[in-house]
Formats: C-alpha cells, sequence, structure tokens
RNA sequence: GGGCGAUUAGCUCAGGGGUAGAGCACCUGCCUUACAAGCAGGGAGUCGCUGGUUCAAAUCCAGCAUCGCCCACCA
C-alpha cells in the first residue's frame, strides 16, 4: 500500500490511530485482493463455518456484531494457522418478516397484495431483496468480516430451491410428511399458521369466569374460563373420573346457554379437578387440550372463530364479530341470563405470534406436518455421546431436553413469499409430490394439475443451510471438501428453530454432522440491564459503536463482552478497545522509528530479549488456549495484559537504555530482536484486531498478515530463570517507586543508594544499572557502608540503603509499620506450620510454599529490626 | 408447574479449595524525546444469607432469599 502510509513521515505524525480511514482501505484492500476466498485444496486442511444466514430484512445489530466478531476471529486465527477456512456467508429469505415488510410497503402506496395477486406480489418481494436485501452484508464489512463473499447464498436461489425441493420430496416419500387437519396456532395477523416455536407466552391481566350450564331434565354444571366467547365453540363438558361431585351428571347432557346447543358430558383424566369448579368446557376446535378430549370421546367439532379472527356462522348471533367484541357481549348477556356466577381477576399467559404480538387463535385447519420421531434420535444421540459439542455445555442438555418432547413440526404456511410445496393436486383431490413439474397425476393420470398454495417454513429451508450453500444436492468438490464444518456460533435463542434442525437435516441428508461444535455466545443487555430492543428504544447500533471507536476497538470491547452468561453492554470496553489499539500503534511507532535500518531477528543474548520471547510464549499459549475452548475474553484478556504490562510498560523502557546507548553491537541485536518481537506480536493479534494489526505490518512491510502465519509454540524460547531475574528486578523497581511515592521525593531527584545482600542480585542489579537510574532515578553502589540517615527499602535478595532526604522520626515510624506487618506475617506463617494438620495433610508444593514465605518475612523482619536498632542507636 | 443461570470493589464483570482480581470511576504526583486516549503511586470488598464437608470454603454440598432467562395443552 502506497498512501498514505508510505515512508516515516506517517509514522511520525500518527501519534493517535485513526480508525476510520485505515479501515476502509485494508477492507477494500482485502477483497480486491480475494484475500478471504478459499477453493478447496488438498493440501490443506479445510477449515470451515457458515454464517447464521440475517433476514434480508434485518440490519446489523449488537447480537450479529458479537457473533460476527468471534466467527471472524475464528476464521482469521485459524487461516493463519495454515488452514484453508472458508467463512461461508449469505442472507435468509425470512418468509414472514419479508412479506410484512414488503406489504407495510404497499401500504404506503394504498395497495394490499391481493391487487396485485400472488405473481406480481413475488416479483415485487424479489425488487425489494434486489435494491435493500444486501444492506447487512454490506455493514458485516465494516466489522471487517473476513467472509467468503464470492460465495454468498440465499436461501432462496436457484440452486436453493433444488435443495428444499429435493428434501421435501425425500422427507415426504419416507412417511416422514403428511397433510393433516389439526390444531394449529394460527395467526389471525399474519393470516398464517405458525409452529410452536414462533409462539410467545406473554404474561397479560385477564378474569376467570364461571358460567353456568343447565342440564337437560334438572341440574346444573359451572364451568370456568378465561375466554369466555369459544363457549361458542362448546361441543361438551368434561370432569375427572374421580371427582365424585359429578359423577351423577357424567353421561348426561348440558345446554350451552345463549345457543342452546346440546352438549355431551365425559369423564377424561386430563381434568385438573382442583381448577376452578372441577369442570371444563370442551372447544375442540379452539384448544389444544379440548381437542385431543375430543379427539378421545369422538366429539364434534365446530369452528367458532374463523381464520380472520371473526366469530363464524356457527356463533349464530354473534358471527362476524372480532372475538373481543364477542367476548364483551357474550359475558355481558350470560350476565343478563343469569349464568354468569362468577368473575374474578385472573392473570394469565396468552400466547402471542412472535412475529407481530398478536394474540394466536388455535384452530383446526389443513396444514403439512413434519413428524420428527426418526429424525430426533440419531440427532439427540451425537450431542449425547459428545459428536457435536455446545459451549457452555449447559446448552447441550437444553437441547436434549427438548428433543426428547419434540412434536410434530407444523412446516406449512399460508404465505406468499417462500418455497412453494412441490405438491400438485388433481380434480380428485389426489396428491402427486415431485422435484419437477408432472405432467399428470400420479395416481388417476389426470393432467387437469393445480399446485398447492403453500409455503415452507422459512426455517425448513434454513435447516439445509451447511450442506445446500456448499452445493447440494449436487456431489460437489466444495460440499466433500468444507462438509462438514468445524463450528457453528449462534444465540441461544436459535438453538430449537435452527441448530436442531439442521443436525437432524445434516444426519439424514449426509449422513454426517453438520458441525462439531455449537458455541452459544452471550446475550448482550442494553447497559441499564433491559432487553436491547427498538422499541424499548434501549437498542446500540453497532454502527455508531464502531463509528465512535472503530472496529478493532469495537471487537475487543465485544470480545470482553462474550462471557458464558449474559452481560451488559459496556462502553468502557469498548473504550478499553480503543486504548489498546492506541497503544499497540503508539509502542509500534516507537520500535520502528526507534530502530530504523535494523532487520528484524530474534536474539537470545540479552536476558531482556529471552525474557520478553519467554512472556509472550506463555501469552501466546494462553490465546491458544482460550481460543481452543471459545473463551475469547480470556484471550483477549492476556493479549492485553502482556501487550500493555510487559511489553511497553517494561520491554520497552528496558529497551531504551541500549538502544539510546553507545554499544553498538548491543543495540543492533536489541532493535533487531524488538522488530521481530513486534512482528509476532501483531501476527498473534491481527485475528482480534485486523485493521490496526495491518496498518502496523505495512510499515515494515508484511502486510497483508492475513497471508502470514500464526506465530509457532516453541518450549524451547521458554525462560523461567530470565522470567524470575527480570521479576526481581522489576519488584526491585517497584519498591524503589513505591518508596518515591510515599517519601514524596520530586520525580526529577536522583537518589543514591547502597545495596546490602546476596552476591547474585548484587550482580544482577549491577548489570541493570542503567534500568535503575532510568526507571527509579536511583544510582547504585554495591560498596561501602551506608550513611547512618539511610532508609532501607527492602527488594529480592536484600536491601537497599537509600541516601534519603527524609525525617529521621518519620523513618523510625515507617520502618515501625513494616516491622510490625513482617512479623504479623511471620507469626502467621509460624502457627499455619505449627499446625500438625496442616503440615500433614496439606499438599507438599503448598507446605514448601509456606516455609518459603515464612523465611522470607523472617529475613525482612530481622532486616528491619536491625536497620530500626541503628537508627534509635544513631 | 418444571428447568437453567446470576448474586465478588462505587459501576461493569473475571476467577474459583491454599493470604481476593481486571477495566472504568476515585485520590496523589508527573506534558519523563512511543503514547495525557499517557506514565508512576494509592485507597477501596465479611465474595447474597444460613448450615454442612475439610487442616483450609468466595470456591464443593444442602437449604433460603432476590433478580433474570427458557420450557409447559396455568380451562
Amino acid at each position: 500500500m502506497t498512501d498514505p502510509s508510505s515512508g516515516t513521515d506517517y509514522l511520525q505524525q500518527t501519534t493517535r490511530f485513526e480508525p476510520a480511514a485505515v479501515e476502509a482501505r485494508w477492507m477494500k484492500r482485502w477483497l480486491d485482493e480475494h484475500l478471504f476466498h478459499a477453493e478447496p485444496d488438498p493440501d490443506r486442511p479445510a477449515y470451515s463455518i457458515v454464517i447464521p444466514p440475517p433476514n434480508i430484512t434485518g440490519v446489523l445489530h449488537m447480537g450479529h456484531a458479537l457473533n460476527d466478531t468471534v466467527q471472524d476471529v475464528l476464521t482469521r486465527y485459524h487461516r493463519m494457522l495454515g488452514e484453508n477456512a472458508c467463512w461461508l456467508v449469505g442472507t435468509d429469505h425470512a418468509g414472514i418478516a419479508t412479506q410484512n415488510v414488503v406489504e407495510k410497503m404497499l401500504r404506503k402506496e394504498g395497495l394490499t397484495k391481493e391487487d396485485l395477486g400472488r405473481e406480481e406480489f413475488v416479483a415485487r418481494v424479489w425488487e425489494w431483496r434486489r435494491e435493500y436485501g444486501g444492506t447487512i452484508i454490506e455493514q458485516l464489512k465494516r466489522l471487517g468480516s473476513s467472509c467468503d463473499y464470492e460465495r454468498e447464498r440465499f436461501t432462496f436461489d436457484e440452486g436453493y430451491v433444488r435443495a428444499v425441493t429435493r428434501v421435501f420430496v425425500a422427507l415426504y416419500d419416507k412417511g416422514y410428511i403428511h397433510k393433516d387437519s389439526y390444531l394449529v396456532n394460527w395467526c389471525p395477523r399474519c393470516g398464517t399458521a405458525i409452529s410452536d416455536l414462533e409462539v410467545a407466552y406473554r404474561d397479560m391481566p385477564g378474569t376467570l369466569n364461571h358460567i353456568r350450564y343447565e342440564i337437560a331434565g334438572g341440574g346444573s354444571v359451572t364451568i370456568a374460563t378465561t375466554r369466555p366467547e369459544t363457549m361458542l365453540g362448546d361441543t361438551a363438558v368434561a370432569v375427572h373420573p374421580d371427582d365424585e361431585r359429578y359423577t351423577a351428571v357424567v353421561g348426561k347432557t348440558a345446554v350451552l346457554p345463549l345457543l342452546g346447543r346440546e352438549l355431551r358430558i365425559v369423564a377424561d383424566e386430563r381434568v385438573d379437578p382442583s381448577f376452578g369448579t372441577g369442570a371444563l368446557k370442551i372447544t375442540p376446535a379452539h384448544d389444544l387440550t379440548d381437542f385431543d378430549i375430543g379427539r378421545t370421546h369422538g366429539l364434534e367439532t365446530v369452528q367458532a372463530i374463523g381464520q380472520d379472527g371473526r366469530i363464524t356462522a356457527a356463533g349464530g348471533p354473534y358471527a362476524g364479530l372480532e372475538v373481543e367484541e364477542a367476548a364483551a357481549r357474550v359475558t355481558a348477556d350470560l350476565r343478563a341470563l343469569g349464568a354468569l356466577v362468577k368473575v374474578e381477576d385472573y392473570p394469565h399467559s396468552v400466547a402471542t405470534c412472535d412475529r407481530c404480538g398478536t394474540p394466536i387463535e388455535p384452530l383446526i385447519s389443513e396444514q403439512w406436518f413434519m413428524d420428527m420421531d426418526e429424525l430426533k434420535k440419531p440427532a439427540t444421540d451425537v450431542v449425547r455421546d459428545g459428536t457435536v459439542t455446545f459451549t457452555p455445555e449447559r446448552w447441550g442438555r437444553v437441547y436434549i431436553d427438548w428433543m426428547d418432547n419434540l412434536r410434530p413440526w407444523c412446516i406449512s404456511r399460508q404465505l406468499w413469499w417462500g418455497h412453494q410445496l412441490p405438491v400438485w393436486y388433481c380434480p380428485d383431490g389426489h396428491l402427486t409430490v415431485a422435484e419437477t413439474e408432472p405432467q399428470a397425476c400420479a395416481t388417476c393420470g389426470s393432467t387437469e394439475l393445480t399446485r398447492e398454495t403453500d409455503v415452507l417454513d422459512t426455517w425448513f429451508s434454513s435447516a439445509l443451510w451447511p450442506f445446500a450453500t456448499f452445493g447440494w444436492p449436487e456431489q460437489t468438490a466444495d460440499l466433500a471438501y468444507f462438509y462438514p464444518t468445524n463450528v457453528l456460533s449462534t444465540g441461544r435463542d436459535i438453538i430449537f428453530l435452527w441448530v436442531a434442525r439442521m443436525i437432524m437435516m445434516g444426519l439424514e441428508f449426509m449422513d454426517e454432522i453438520p458441525f462439531d461444535d455449537v458455541y452459544i455466545h452471550s446475550v448482550i443487555q442494553a447497559p441499564d440491564g433491559r432487553r436491547m430492543s427498538k422499541s424499548l428504544g434501549t437498542g446500540i447500533d453497532p454502527l455508531d459503536v464502531i463509528d465512535e471507536h472503530g472496529a478493532d476497538a469495537t471487537r475487543f470491547g465485544l470480545l470482553l463482552m462474550s462471557s458464558t452468561q449474559d452481560v451488559r453492554f459496556s462502553d468502557e470496553k469498548i473504550a478499553m478497545g480503543r486504548g489498546f489499539a492506541n497503544k499497540l500503534w503508539n509502542a509500534a511507532r516507537f520500535v520502528l522509528l526507534g530502530t530504523q535500518g535494523y532487520a528484524a531477528e530474534r536474539s537470545d543474548v540479552a536476558e531482556v530479549d529471552r525474557w520478553i520471547t519467554s512472556r509472550f510464549q506463555r501469552c501466546l499459549a494462553a490465546v491458544e488456549e482460550a481460543v481452543a475452548v471459545y473463551d475469547f475474553t480470556a484471550a483477549v484478556d492476556a493479549l492485553y495484559h502482556f501487550v500493555w504490562d510487559e511489553f511497553c510498560d517494561w520491554y520497552v523502557e528496558l529497551i531504551k537504555v541500549p538502544l539510546y546507548g553507545e554499544d553498538e553491537a548491543k543495540k543492533a541485536q536489541v532493535a533487531g530482536h524488538a522488530r521481530w518481537m513486534l512482528d509476532q506480536i501483531v501476527r498473534l493479534l491481527h485475528p482480534f484486531m485486523p485493521f490496526v494489526t495491518e496498518e502496523i505490518a505495512e510499515q515494515y512491510g508484511a502486510a497483508p498478515l492475513l497471508r502470514q502465519q500464526h506465530p509457532r509454540r516453541d518450549e524451547e524460547q521458554l525462560a523461567a530463570d530470565d522470567e524470575k531475574a527480570i521479576g526481581e528486578l522489576q519488584a526491585a523497581v517497584d519498591a524503589l517507586r513505591r518508596f518515591r511515592a510515599e517519601a514524596e521525593i520530586p520525580p526529577g531527584k536522583v537518589l543514591a543508594a547502597v545495596f546490602a545482600g546476596d552476591a547474585a542480585a548484587a550482580e544482577r542489579y549491577e548489570h541493570h544499572a542503567g534500568v535503575f537510574r532510568a526507571m527509579a532515578r536511583t544510582t547504585l553502589a554495591f560498596a561501602g557502608e551506608p550513611e547512618t540517615d539511610a532508609t532501607v527499602v527492602v527488594v529480592p535478595g536484600g536491601r537497599l540503603f537509600v541516601a534519603a532526604a527524609i525525617d529521621k522520626a518519620e523513618e523510625i515510624a515507617r520502618l515501625e509499620q513494616q516491622l510490625a506487618r513482617a512479623q504479623a506475617e511471620v507469626e502467621r506463617g509460624e502457627a499455619k506450620l505449627g499446625n500438625e494438620k496442616f503440615v500433614g495433610r496439606a499438599p507438599e508444593a503448598v507446605v514448601t510454599k509456606e516455609r518459603e514465605k515464612l523465611a522470607s518475612h523472617v529475613a525482612e523482619r530481622d532486616g528491619l529490626a536491625a536497620r530500626l536498632a541503628q537508627l534509635r542507636g544513631g
């Protein structure tokens, strides 16, 4: 890249990392050079992820942003490990959602879909999709998502339709799909049946109405209902067989008030005798329990509520009323009759349409169902036996529990936008199910065929995503190479709707699981702990966050929020990411500008070089272990602390001494290593913060990092001795700094100190004399008597006597405090080691550690006591 | 009704049998030639409550409380 990042002017002047321009430039380059695209390559292992396809009506929200960051980290990470990584991207045609959006648009033009007719309407939806359907894909790019955009798929594209049709026909031929007249969840507003999973229960206030039904031949029975209007569809009354209050009336006939319909009184165990009056009105056409009881007892069904949500002709005088109005009228009329015995407040949960919020009307209609019994067993087994793993694990148990209780899936929708069922009817009502339009009825040969108008549930097609996107039903090279995918990352809200069904379909049609791992990410709530939602006004637009802080910062912050539990959105974490990107950028500026002309080369000559290399290896190990178990917070945390606390705060400061020094050979060695180290860091960090790392790598000619390798784990680069040595150096500098702060010694004042202690420590400190000068503003001497008014600073391996300008009385008080603290530690340690049970039963390492601690506290105490005695005496 | 999760510093959250951690916020001092979006230092918590196991519990177990989520044919 030449502009504007060529030469050192750019580095010199850019003291802050400015994401906006950098991001756009890099995304363009990655795309122009096809760096995200993968083709099957037998020489490399495949790593594949399919994105949960967002709805074409969707815009990027915080959940996507987190999920896509996770997938991008994994994709970039594995790509740099040398795997052939393909992150497959695409969109979902989203039946109801999309149809609703286009209908709303038509309404603004004063049109309904009926005005246009089906064909024209569907054409309008395609048009809408061409114009707006790609929005979310463009938004993905803002985040830096390295999807294989050249493979973009759509759940309604040509090849996908073939896959859906093939699956439907195959399942029909196997007898898993059938048509039935059954009680389904009907949304009167959307005008379609929906599946159980698309029903949301919401707590609402309501009333429990006790209604008296007279019994033919004398007596009465009182039932209780929350929906009085459904009595218009009653065909029976049921009581529990063991309920002694009602044994006498079972078998008799009750009379439905208002309509006069005769109702059988039946006994059924599904009635709860403790609820209400113990007598249950039976409306087989509008309640699932009633429907089942009706089937058992051969009861008539009366449809009192129509698909438009209004009372039908069966409701006599109430016909044509909306249910709410009907409820009011029925209640009033019952009251007038004296049949309404009691009305009590009764809050209960109401079934509503998950998509539009309208109360669901259970009613009987002709629908297509998929029987899950055969499909669910293998799909449950693979999770039970660990072939497919869930992270966090608990979602696997949730999945299994749900699978164990599966009921048939209602897959037909009375919509216009979607995969039309490949089913044709002849005038005699025979069915012909075929992949391509048949010429004649398979049963009677009639050529007058009409196609089923229903379309499939959107989730039917989504279930095929992991294999249909790689070319199935064709046996393509892509499919052979990239399937099964490695991991599916998604939110927990679609475990049942989508994940479960992909596993079932993958096993059925590919005879293989669709993915090895399922990673369920956290739900990001609004900062106040409420749901992020547009209607509540609690949503935060990730694009705004990117605009404000940059994509790297947004990714970093989101990864910090990728917990195993729900978390609140935290602006501070994003700001932390921004600060980190800036810190990294500035560290890179320092290294690159301060070592110009030197070539990157790892060195193990200097202790400090071996130390930072070793610390890097530990960070690398931590990152690899964290990513392997999808613990992105731990990965990012390890990177942050290594880069900031160790690389920037210590390494960079430590190498300033040789770098600004006169020893040219030493300087060359340190400079080379610093450049090498920076390159290692940037490679390790790239999957997490792709933009800033590319921008840095560009400055020394290593870009694009997308083509580079991940740093290599190497046990031989670990250096425990050097870590210990530098650790002690850090502790000594810290002690001096603490002393300076406590004694309020001005930063500019240079202190002189005499070291007394063991020889090894003396040698080490002498070697790092420059470090003490630079980082603690203290010059060290290793011989001679300390002055009598010197202050003692305890450091590893001995004591520093600092010629200090502080009050003797204050110094005595300070030492007394330190002594008291040391004494307390000694006593604690002695008590612990004097405890036979502790010494006898605690692990040896714990006891040893305790002994070492005690010894060091004893030494510290004795040193302080001696010093105190000297001060008091002098 | 069943299940799951959470309860740790002022805030947001990690951790997890062996002397309590991070970021932000706060206090003090510094524009020290990579970075003031910075540097150095500091204060701050009976780890929700009650029991139990253990030499040792924030951590494991049981119960309780509060909050949240999911499932359910709560007439």
